[in-house]
DNA sequence: CCGATT
DNA sequence: AACGGCTAATCGG
C-alpha cells in the first residue's frame, strides 16, 4: 500500500518475543485501529570499562562466539559512551544487538572479560526501554512514517511498518471508548470456587451506549439490557464476541486482576475455550505480579481501578475500605443496588423470577459504577501515564516508588546518568537495617485553647531537596570544598555540590515550576471546563511524583537509594521547624504544637496582624524555594497528645487528627460519640451537652439498642493467619470463621464484633457474618469500657472533667466553662 | 504487671 | 515492596 505518514494515539505496546520487534497498538483520530511495527529498534545494554583497557575489551567482545540455537549470534554495534553512574564519571561501551533473545546470551561472557567492571541496564524490560528512548507518551498524538500494509490481525484496519515514530505534542486523546466489565458467580459457600461454581453473568457498561448483562437463565419481564444465551460457555463466547465487535479502547474492572479475569480464564479452560481477546488475537493472559496477579489483554489497556485506587489514591480517601461501594460513594456519590448482599447470590439465582431480576439490576449497576469511576479517574491515570512515561497498563498498577523510579529512568539520560541496577539480596537487607532519624514532633500543651493560628511549610521536603541540591549525584562532590551543608547528623555534616545541579533536584525544580504555572492557569478557568479537569489532574500527578521523591531516596529497593540524602532531608526539616518554633516564642507567641512541617500557635494577647507580620519575617530569611504559608485560623482547639488533636474554625468546621474518629479499627458507636463530644465542646462550648451525650450512649449500649453496624470493628489482616505470633481479636475472629469454611487472604479487612460470653476479648471476637448467622449479641461491657469511654476520656480530662465525674459517680458542681 | 506485637 | 514518629490496645509470659 506504499509509504505513508499519519498521526495516531498509542494505547499499548509489546515486545514480540517470537518476531523480536516492538509493536505499538493505537487509534487514529477517526478511530481507526492501527498496529505500528517498529523494526528500527534494537535492544542494548552498557558495559562499564576501564578506559585503558578499551581496545582489548572491544577486541575480546568482537572475538566472542555465542551460539543461540543453531546460529551464531552477532553484536550489531559497539559504541563508546562517556557518562555518569550516580555522579561518578564512567567509560562505557554501549552494546547493541539484533534481538533480546540473542542479547541475553552475551551477559555472562561479557561480564567475564577483564577490563569490564559491571553491566548496566540489563534489567530494563524492552518495551520500557523503548518508551524511555523514544520519548513519546501513551494516549497522546504521535507521528509515524512508514509503509502501510494490510493488517495481519483480523480486527484491525491496517499495519504500518515504521521508519520514524516520534512525539508531536502532548495533546491527550479525547473521549476514548471505555468498557467496564463485571461478573457474578455462583457462591453457595461464601467465596466462589472457580473449579466448581459457574459464572452466572457478565455485565458490560460503556461510555457510548452499549450496556448489557449476558446470562444463561431467563425470567419473566426481564430488563431490556439482559441478553440470555444457552449456557455458561455461551456467555464466555458472547463476551469474546462483544470485545471483538465493540472494539473498546480501554477495558476497566474493579478487582478484575485478581477476581473477574482470572475467574473468566479458569471457566474458559474448563470448556477448553481459548478466549482470544487481544488485538493481535492473543489469549487473555493472567500473569503473576508481586503477591497478586495482573490480567493483560494485548492492545487494549485493562485498568483494574481497585489496584490504582489502593496504590495511588488510597491515602487521600476517607473511606475505611476500598470496596467498590465505599469508594464510589466517596468519589462519585453513587452506591450499589440496595437490599442485596453478595452472599445471597446463589440463593437468589436458584429462586429465579423477581430475585433473578434483582441480580441483573445489581450486576448492571456494578458495571455502571465502575465505568463512572473510570470516567472520573481517566484524566489522572492518563496524566500519571504521561509523566511516568510508561504504558497505562503498567503505570496504573505501579506504587509510588515505582512511579518515581520510572520517572527518573525516563529522564536520567538527559543528564548522561546511567540507570543503576535494582538492588537485590543483602544490599536490600543491609539498607533496611540502617534507619535514620525522621521528623520533629513538638509535645503539645494538653488542654483546650482559643484563637489558634496554624502555619505550614509549602512542600517542605521537595523544597529542601531543591534548595540544598540534595541528590545521590551531588553528595560530597569533588569540586566544592564546602557545598550546601546539613546540620550535624550523628556528629557529621553532609555536603552537597554548589556548582552543578543534581539530576533529582533539577527534575524536581522543573516539576515544582510546572505545577506553579498550571495552578496559575487553573485559577482563571471555570470548574466544569474540560481543560480545568485535565490541568487539575496534571497538577495532582506532578504533586504525587514530587512528594514521593524523598520517600523514594530512603526506600531500600530504590535504584537511586541514598541514606545520606534521606537523612539530610529530615535533618534540615527538623532544623527549619525548630527554628520557626524558637523565633515564634521569642516574638511572644505561645507554641501549642508542631509536627514535621506545621506549627500551631496561640495568639494570646497578640493580633492576627502580628501573626501575619511574623510569617513575612520568617519567609524573608528562608531559601528562595522554601516558604511558610498561613494555613488557617481556628477559634478553638483541644490537644491531647502528639498527633492527636481537634480544631474548629470560625464557621464550626472540625479538623480532627489521630483520634479514634479517623481510625477504622474503632467501632462506629465509639467514633460517633467521640465526634459528638468534640462538637459539643469546641463548637457549642458546652461540656454539659458532651456529658449528656456520653451517658445517653452508655445507656443505649446497656439496653442492647445499638444496631450491629455501629459495633462492628474493621481491622486488616496484614499476613497469613498462621503467621501471626500474637493472636489479636481480628485474627481470633478469622481463625474461628476459617474453621467454618470462610477463606482469608493477607490484606483483607476483617469485620468483627465482640459478643457476650466469657474469656479474653479475642475469645469473644466473631466476624460479622458469624454474628448475623448465629444471632449473637454484642457485649455492652466491652463497648462501654473498651470503646466509648476510652474514646472520650482523654478529651474530658483535657477540659478538666475526670472519668468519675463523667460517669456521675462523684457529685461535683459543673461550671466555669465558657461562661456557663 | 510489663514488654512485645499489632 | 515510598519514609519515620507516635499512640494505644491487647496479648501473653
Amino acid at each position: 500500500m506504499g509509504k505513508t505518514l499519519l498521526e495516531f494515539y498509542p494505547f499499548d505496546i509489546k515486545y514480540d518475543d517470537n518476531e523480536e520487534k516492538i509493536v505499538v497498538y493505537g487509534y487514529t483520530k477517526e478511530g481507526e485501529k492501527v498496529i505500528v511495527v517498529d523494526n528500527s529498534f534494537h535492544p542494548y545494554f552498557y558495559a562499564v570499562i576501564s578506559p585503558e583497557d578499551k581496545e582489548s575489551v572491544i577486541n575480546s567482545i568482537k572475538n566472542l562466539k555465542v551460539i543461540v540455537g543453531e546460529k551464531e549470534a552477532l553484536i550489531k554495534k559497539i559504541e563508546e559512551y562517556q557518562s555518569h553512574l550516580v555522579g561518578r564519571d564512567v567509560t562505557t561501551l554501549k552494546l547493541t544487538f539484533n534481538t533480546y533473545s540473542e542479547m541475553k546470551h552475551f551477559f555472562e561472557p561479557i561480564k567475564r572479560i577483564s577490563g569490564v567492571s559491571e553491566l548496566l541496564e540489563t534489567d530494563i524490560p524492552i518495551h520500557r526501554r523503548y518508551l524511555i528512548d523514544k520519548r513519546f507518551k501513551m494516549f497522546t498524538r504521535v507521528r509515524v512514517e512508514g509503509e502501510k500494509v494490510k493488517s495481519t490481525s483480523p480486527n484491525t484496519n491496517f499495519t504500518i511498518l515504521a521508519d520514524v515514530i516520534e512525539e508531536t505534542n502532548s495533546e491527550l486523546i479525547e473521549n476514548p471508548k471505555i468498557m467496564a466489565v463485571d461478573i457474578e458467580t455462583y457462591n453457595p459457600i461464601g467465596n466462589p470456587r472457580p473449579e466448581k461454581d459457574p459464572i452466572l453473568m457478565i455485565s458490560i457498561s460503556t461510555n457510548y451506549g452499549f450496556n448489557k448483562v449476558i446470562s444463561w437463565k431467563k425470567c419473566d419481564e426481564m430488563q431490556d439490557f439482559v441478553e440470555v444465551v444457552e449456557s455458561e460457555m455461551d456467555v464466555l463466547l458472547r463476551f469474546e464476541d462483544i470485545i471483538k465487535n465493540e472494539n473498546p479502547q480501554i477495558i476497566v474492572g474493579y478487582n478484575s486482576d485478581n477476581f473477574d479475569f482470572p475467574y473468566i480464564n479458569e471457566r474458559a479452560k474448563k470448556y477448553k475455550l481459548n478466549l482470544k481477546l487481544g488485538v493481535d488475537n492473543s489469549k487473555l493472559k493472567i500473569t503473576k505480579r508481586g503477591i497478586g496477579k495482573a490480567a493483560k489483554i494485548i492492545g487494549i489497556p485493562h485498568i483494574d481501578l481497585f489496584i490504582f485506587i489502593r496504590n495511588i489514591l488510597g491515602p487521600t480517601l476517607k473511606t475505611e475500605t476500598y470496596n467498590l461501594n465505599a469508594v464510589a460513594d466517596e468519589l462519585i456519590g453513587e452506591k450499589k443496588v440496595e437490599g442485596f448482599h453478595w452472599t445471597e447470590m446463589s440463593k437468589m439465582w436458584d429462586n429465579g423470577g423477581d430475585d433473578l431480576k434483582k441480580i441483573f439490576e445489581y450486576s448492571m449497576k456494578d458495571a455502571e459504577i465502575t465505568l463512572k469511576l473510570m470516567e472520573k479517574l481517566f484524566n489522572l491515570i492518563a496524566e500519571m501515564t504521561k509523566i511516568v512515561g510508561q504504558t497505562p497498563f503498567d503505570v496504573s498498577r505501579m506504587t509510588y516508588g515505582q512511579c518515581v523510579e520510572w520517572f527518573l529512568a525516563k529522564n536520567a539520560h538527559d543528564f548522561k546518568e546511567l540507570i543503576p541496577p535494582k538492588p537485590l539480596g543483602h544490599f536490600v537487607s543491609d539498607r533496611q537495617a540502617k534507619s535514620y532519624e525522621g521528623a520533629y514532633v513538638h509535645k503539645p500543651e494538653v488542654g483546650l485553647f482559643e484563637n489558634i493560628v496554624v502555619y505550614d511549610f509549602r512542600s517542605l521536603y521537595p523544597s529542601i531537596i531543591v534548595s540544598y541540591n540534595i541528590c545521590p549525584t551531588t553528595l560530597f562532590c569533588d569540586c566544592c570544598k564546602v557545598g550546601f551543608e546539613t546540620p550535624e547528623i550523628n556528629g557529621k555534616k553532609y555536603s552537597f555540590c554548589k556548582e552543578k545541579k543534581g539530576f533529582i533536584p533539577q527534575l524536581l525544580e522543573n516539576l515544582i515550576n510546572r505545577r506553579i504555572r498550571i495552578k496559575e492557569i487553573i485559577k482563571k478557568l471555570p470548574k466544569n471546563d474540560e481543560d480545568y479537569k485535565i490541568l487539575s489532574a496534571r497538577s495532582y500527578a506532578i504533586k504525587t511524583i514530587a512528594n514521593a521523591m524523598y520517600g523514594y531516596l530512603g526506600f531500600a529497593r530504590s535504584r537511586w537509594y541514598c541514606w545520606e540524602c534521606a537523612a539530610s532531608i529530615t535533618a534540615l526539616g527538623r532544623h527549619y521547624i525548630t527554628k520557626v518554633i524558637s523565633e515564634a516564642e521569642s516574638k511572644g507567641f505561645s507554641v501549642l504544637y508542631a509536627d514535621t512541617d506545621s506549627l500551631f500557635i496561640s495568639l494570646k494577647n497578640k493580633s492576627l496582624e502580628d501573626s501575619k507580620k511574623f510569617i513575612k519575617e520568617i519567609n524573608s530569611s528562608l531559601p528562595e524555594m522554601m516558604e511558610l504559608d498561613f494555613q488557617g485560623f481556628y477559634s478553638r482547639g483541644v490537644f491531647l497528645a502528639k498527633k492527636r488533636y481537634a480544631l474548629s474554625d470560625t464557621l464550626g468546621n472540625l479538623t480532627i487528627k489521630g483520634l479514634e474518629w479517623v481510625r477504622r479499627d474503632w467501632s462506629k458507636i465509639a467514633k460517633e460519640t467521640q465526634i459528638a463530644v468534640i462538637k459539643s465542646i469546641l463548637v457549642d462550648g458546652s461540656k454539659e451537652k458532651a456529658i449528656r451525650i456520653t451517658r445517653d450512649t452508655i445507656k443505649k449500649l446497656k439496653e442492647g439498642k445499638i444496631p450491629i453496624d455501629k459495633v462492628t470493628i474493621y481491622t486488616q489482616l496484614t499476613r497469613k493467619i498462621e503467621d501471626y505470633e500474637s493472636i489479636g481479636p481480628h485474627v481470633s475472629a478469622a481463625i474461628k470463621a476459617k474453621e467454618k469454611g470462610y477463606t482469608f487472604e493477607p490484606g483483607q479487612i476483617i469485620k468483627y464484633i465482640i459478643v457476650k460470653g466469657s474469656g479474653s476479648i479475642s475469645d469473644k471476637a466473631f466476624i460479622l457474618e458469624d454474628v448475623l448467622d448465629r444471632k449473637l449479641e454484642y457485649d455492652p461491657e466491652y463497648y462501654i469500657n473498651n470503646q466509648v469511654i476510652p474514646a472520650v476520656e482523654k478529651i474530658f480530662e483535657a477540659v478538666g472533667i475526670s472519668k468519675d465525674e463523667l460517669l456521675g459517680k462523684v457529685q461535683t458542681k459543673l461550671g466555669g466553662f465558657f461562661g456557663d
